[in-house]
RNA sequence: GCCCCCAUCGUCUAGGGGCCCAGGACGAAGCCCUCUCAAGGCUUAAACUGGAGUUCGAAUCUCCAUGGGGGCACCA
């Protein structure tokens, strides 16, 4: 950090998505970048709800929302939930001050009341492109005299409220990353900003609530960048003062080609990966390896890239995010979530694996998941492997098969006379530790005169039942002595078995 | 169709005129370690979209082309 940015001013920033469905990881990133930038400058981190498309508000996707940003340690210092001095955080409950300014607008005669109906519109729209020509509000209701559409508004006539957008010249909206981009006001349609339901559009809602809610900066899509002259228009009508536009890259589906569909979130959670974080938390994903996947998707560091979110308020920095879209890459987040998950320490570890192996029904003991966790740690990618992986430590018995203890090279007699050998040497055994039996052990491989991989995978698969598991005598020492001599007696009687 | 944005290894990226025959990470390949599987260590392959400028010098600046992406709702 420069000393320039340790005395950059407290940042406002805020988080606004709408509750329409699950919640996506490119709100995860914004919440994360904005949440960066409140840290880093001790500001503040704002969640606003816009909810203003009451169709298509899904209930309990709000809770959602608040709950994958506290998932993701993402902690927001105002939000509907927990209140602030810039309350109410939830646009519907707003809806006088949306109101009231869209008429200083009319009044100000930045925008005017449209009484077309959505019939016309589309008809409208279907003989301009008919014509190809682009699809605008040809301007009728525009060109309405001030004091008929006065009378026709106090009248109660169904309306909408337009912004009027300059038809000559040319908007200058600055973008952090990309700089000016300028556009000729004749691109730019007269966009509805109050609907006939008396509730805001985004255009509008947005630009007020930023205003009074002190935003500083404002980290959005760049699906966004097209509205984007219209965004500053509005505020520029108001008069008001501009915060820090930054316009996010936008993510792409793992081909490259195309941005996150529906359709791809289905065909990711096949294989074990979503876009969506509660989804992510449910498939064994843990905040730190997901934070870290997505902060460095637009953003990038020249070395050293495992972060924890300390790291990344610290060297965190605006103006070096990304202005090109990035396809979003699962590999990678396995990859960031194994290592953080080996960053944990065993006890969180414990924690934090232990409703996997409740959802799976074993009769798990903290104690027990606790010595595990070392040995289990390195070896998964997602925490959903666990189970897999050590549920031989909580059953009562395991059921080896007859063919995974006789491997190719290796009969039943052979496999019969390890195991036998093997419980000789275990029961003469002062100590059961992994530290004691290994050198008996390795004797025995010797005297044998097989492979150690031969000797210690006939009594892998009979202690674990698995063909792969945990080290061997950690394992065997976790088990226990008396455990471990009834799960070899149990695979002596398997191979003594007719096959 | 119109408008806007973007362009470095397969992917995410570092790079801001000479430090770059381009660095890191994932993934891939190979080797080492090794009781399985991992983890870890080492090594290798892999990119500046193209063309014109500007400049002594361009991955870096400008223009054009091409490619990719986004938008064109009383959705956000």
């Amino acid at each position: 950090m420069t000393d320039q940015d340790k005395m950059r001013k407290p940042a406002r920033v805020r988080v606004a998505p709408s509750p329409t469905g699950h919640m996506h990881l490119a709100t995860a990133r914004t919440a994360l970048y904005d949440y960066l930038l409140a840290r880093q400058t001790g500001g503040k981190f704002v969640l606003r709800i816009e909810d203003t498309d009451v169709r298509r508000t899904v209930p309990g996707s709000e809770q959602e929302l608040m709950d994958g940003l506290r998932w993701l340690g993402l902690e927001y210092d105002e939000g509907p939930d927990i209140g602030g001095p810039f309350g109410p955080y939830r646009q519907t409950e707003r809806r006088d001050l949306y109101l009231e300014h869209a008429n200083i607008l009319v009044e100000r005669g930045a925008a005017y009341p449209c009484f077309c109906t959505p019939e016309r519109l589309e008809k409208m729209r279907a003989e301009q492109q008919k014509q190809k020509l682009p699809p605008h509000y040809d301007g009728l209701c525009r060109r309405l005299d001030r004091d008929e559409a006065r009378r026709r508004v106090a009248s109660g006539e169904r309306h909408v409220i337009r912004f009027k957008m300059p038809k000559e010249g040319t908007t200058t909206a600055r973008d952090a990353l990309r700089g000016d981009i300028v556009i000729e006001n004749k691109n730019i349609d007269d966009y509805v900003i109050l609907k006939s339901d008396g509730l805001p559009t985004y255009h509008l809602a947005a630009m007020v609530d930023d205003h009074h809610m002190q935003i500083t900066h404002v980290l959005r899509g760049a699906e966004w960048l097209s509205t984007f002259p219209l965004h500053v228009n509005v505020v520029r009508a108001f008069g008001w003062e501009e915060p820090e536009w930054v316009h996010l890259s936008l993510f792409l589906k793992p081909s490259g080609k195309g941005k996150l569909s529906k359709r791809d979130a289905s065909e990711a959670i096949k294989d074990g990966y979503s876009v969506f974080v509660k989804d992510l938390q449910d498939l064994g994903f843990i905040p730190e390896g997901v934070l870290n996947w997505i902060v460095l998707m637009g953003w990038g560091v020249a070395e050293d890239d495992v972060l924890t979110l300390k790291d990344m308020v610290e060297r965190f920095d605006v103006r070096h995010l990304t202005a090109s879209p990035a396809a979003i890459n699962f590999t990678k987040l396995d990859h960031f979530n194994g290592t953080h998950i080996r960053l944990l320490s065993d006890t969180d570890f414990a924690r934090r694996v232990r409703p996997f192996f409740a959802s799976q029904a074993l009769p798990v003991k903290d104690e027990m998941l606790e010595r595990i966790a070392p040995l289990i740690k390195e070896r998964v990618t997602t925490l959903d492997e666990a189970p897999n992986l050590a549920a031989f430590f909580f059953r009562p018995e395991v059921t080896p098969l007859r063919e995974e203890l006789t491997p190719k090279g290796m009969d039943a007699r052979l496999a019969s006379e390890i195991l036998n050998e093997s419980i000789t040497l275990i029961q003469a055994l002062p100590q059961f530790t992994a530290e004691a039996a290994e050198p008996p052990f390795r004797q025995l491989v010797e005297r044998m005169q097989r492979s150690a991989g031969e000797v210690f995978g006939v009594l892998r698969v009979a202690v674990t039942g698995q063909k792969v598991s945990p080290p061997l005598f950690q394992s065997m020492e976790i088990v226990g002595r008396e455990t471990v001599l009834k799960r070899l007696r149990a695979a002596m009687e398997i191979l003594a078995q007719d096959s």
